[in-house]
DNA sequence: TAATTAATGCATTCTACATATATCTTAATT
DNA sequence: AATTAAGATATATGTAGAATGCATTAATTA
């Protein structure tokens, strides 16, 4: 189960530019400082864009801001757009009446809840609270998001190796 | 965000065994009643044998059986050893103390608070609250499960369609 | 009008998941 | 003993969706 880094990298936008609400930021500039390629970040604004978060201003001088006050965007909302699908258990549809015969559409409303209880917790946040600096700690001058390149996060052991399972993790 | 099928076929092997606690239960008869391979349904079969969940036997005449009551199996238990990893957000890691001061750490934790709510849902329920028939209906004497194959669960307009994006949608 | 920036569409690559193939082991039946 | 029915294991292939890349167009301002 994970969210795409689609996803990841929208929230990264919104949060470089609330970081940096006095002015205007490129795409540009957002891919070098995140290491990721102009392209994909490109259809990433263009779709905050449109979902009337941000404002983009073409030509020289240009670049983006934010449209909204940073504690009116919602995380949980702004996941819920950038995910293509919430798709738990593929089981049965309506045009089906056995599935309620057999147990198995009370799997399907566990997993509902259960995500709805995950997207509840995100909707407790805004853009605001995930930007806002850590207390205890002196604010730093420059906010900008310093980030390690993308390329060394993929080499890092994070993930589990794969399915092998040839042995019995104890 | 999705679950992969592996996830929602160990849900179902396991189901299928406690809705018939009786008789042993073949992986063949699974892969046919479910519309899948069988060699997908072998792994899967192999991973809860390892986990001492299922127990096994070869030859003529084996098959599956579970190896505790379906209420000492917990649903949150299953997808946590069945789904390869959780990452939600692909942020930075130990070894970089910059995230201490940027927001960005505090993103990680939303995602993680998250993430702990839906499991916990999920370990509210266990095998035999998912396999118990609805109250409110005459129990149906056959208590196999009955799907409908997986090749036209497929085809069904469950999915959004991709991300094109390209209208705003209202 | 030249330079800078985003918008758009299409093509390509990559990767995790899903599926297939083949061979081996174990056990029961005859 | 031979045969058949079952699972075990390893490796290979297919595939959908995500991530990138590339090329062209449109808008804005100096």
């Amino acid at each position: 189960m994970r969210l795409t880094d689609y996803t990841d990298y929208t929230l990264r936008v919104l949060m470089f530019c609330a970081l940096n609400p006095e002015r205007s930021i490129t795409i540009a500039e957002l891919a070098e400082s995140h290491a990721v390629s102009k392209n994909h970040l490109m259809k990433i604004v263009n779709d905050l864009a449109r979902q009337g978060l941000l404002q983009t201003t073409r030509g020289r001088g240009g670049g983006l801001r934010l449209l909204k006050a940073a504690a009116d965007i919602n995380i949980g909302d702004v996941v819920r757009k950038s995910e293509t699908d919430f798709r738990m258990v593929e089981c049965f549809d309506v045009n089906h009446n056995a599935c309620t015969l057999t147990a198995h559409c009370q799997l399907k409303q566990v997993f509902k809840t259960a995500l709805q209880m995950y997207l509840a917790e995100l909707d407790k946040v805004t853009l605001a609270d995930i930007t806002r600096p850590k207390p205890g700690r002196t604010q730093t001058i420059d906010r900008s998001i310093s980030l390690i390149p993308v390329s060394e996060i993929k080499r890092l052991p994070v993930k589990k190796p794969v399915r092998t399972k040839t042995a019995l993790k104890k």
